[in-house]
DNA sequence: ACCTGAACACCGTTCAAGT
DNA sequence: ACCTGAACACCGTTCAAGT
């Protein structure tokens, strides 16, 4: 990643990924409204013509950043989906489990504000719910549920993971025993 | 809404609250990009001193918004949950299905965005939650779950509701008999 | 009490010109 | 191919001055 993608580059130059690297680094220490064109120039040394050389606009950065993420995400939840082994019963607990107290959520917030106004970001968050939804819809199958209770109950799940994600509100933040009860109760029979 | 407040205002004179209603009208129609100090002051036909005098900064005119929106939103609710006399089980099927084809959604996804950088709106969006949660904790509960089960369901519904607001993802989008199928489960004793 | 007018800092975007 | 430098439009914020 740190070599230039075309052979002709020269030594100090910059990299469109440099760039995005730089960004998503930004976003994650310090949130979305720190992502600008400015301060990126500022970190890299360079000024905002260099920018407009590799994108064509702010959005189109969002773009690459928002790719970046997805890769990560999608590598950190297929090590998840390697508990395979495990019965799907600890699978789904796993998952829930990391969702609760896992502080990825503002990441995943932004890049969900950012897919409303750019094509490129929608399509990156699109891909990881998918990935999740199966990940989730496989397990709940494997307990014994036919097809369609699985589709619904997963929905429903996943639909409540980004929701807890987005809320932190007044709810009651689920308990492990709470998300033990949940579980079980998923993966009765209709 | 129209009369100022204060006996001794002047007569063009502008309310804070002139500057809030604005505010929503714009971000309903036009969305949170187009509200800004700038256009407020073009559509009210003042300079931009004139709104520094009835706020301390933007954030404070986001808080106003979204108190405002928080009264309408209260009120429209409460018209659902009056809907007391029906069945428990026809409630919790209205309120689901008004949140899968209102076009609600995009006011609520901005107001939960603001929240997290302004204590005012956190509070209202976190007064409609606690709202939404005890109607459909109550129906529930109606329904002959016990306590704690009506609360860890109506959590994880209002959880998923949320979550099907923000997502607008890859998702399969629920289907009406779902929704039936959904309830019906979600009332069964456990 | 309520607003104007002018200033300033900061950001996104463009583009001719450099190497 | 990759970047500088300077310009422009636009927005948030401040403040002295007006009525």
């Amino acid at each position: 990643m740190r070599t230039p993608s075309a052979s002709t580059a020269r030594a100090g130059a910059l990299t469109a990924d440099d760039w995005a690297v730089r960004g998503l680094e930004i976003l994650t220490t310090e949130g979305p409204r720190a992502v600008t064109i400015a301060r990126l120039c500022r970190d890299l040394n360079v000024t905002k013509g260099s920018f407009y050389w590799h994108f064509a606009d702010l959005e189109a950065l969002k773009g690459s950043i928002a790719q970046l993420w997805c890769a990560q995400n999608r590598q950190q939840l297929t090590e998840l989906a390697a508990l395979n082994e495990l019965p799907a019963h600890e699978r789904l607990r796993a998952m829930t489990a990391g969702l609760i107290d896992d502080g990825a959520w503002a990441l995943q917030r932004t890049l969900r504000e950012w897919s409303r106004t750019d094509e490129r970001v929608a399509g990156a968050v699109a891909d990881s719910d998918q990935f999740v939804f199966e990940l989730v819809q496989d397990a709940i199958s494997e307990l014994g549920a036919d097809p369609r209770q699985a589709r619904t109950r997963a929905g429903l799940l996943v639909y409540a993971g980004i929701g807890f994600a987005h809320g932190q509100t007044a709810l009651p933040k689920p308990t492990m025993e709470d998300v033990d009860d949940l579980i079980a109760w998923l993966t009765e029979g209709s």
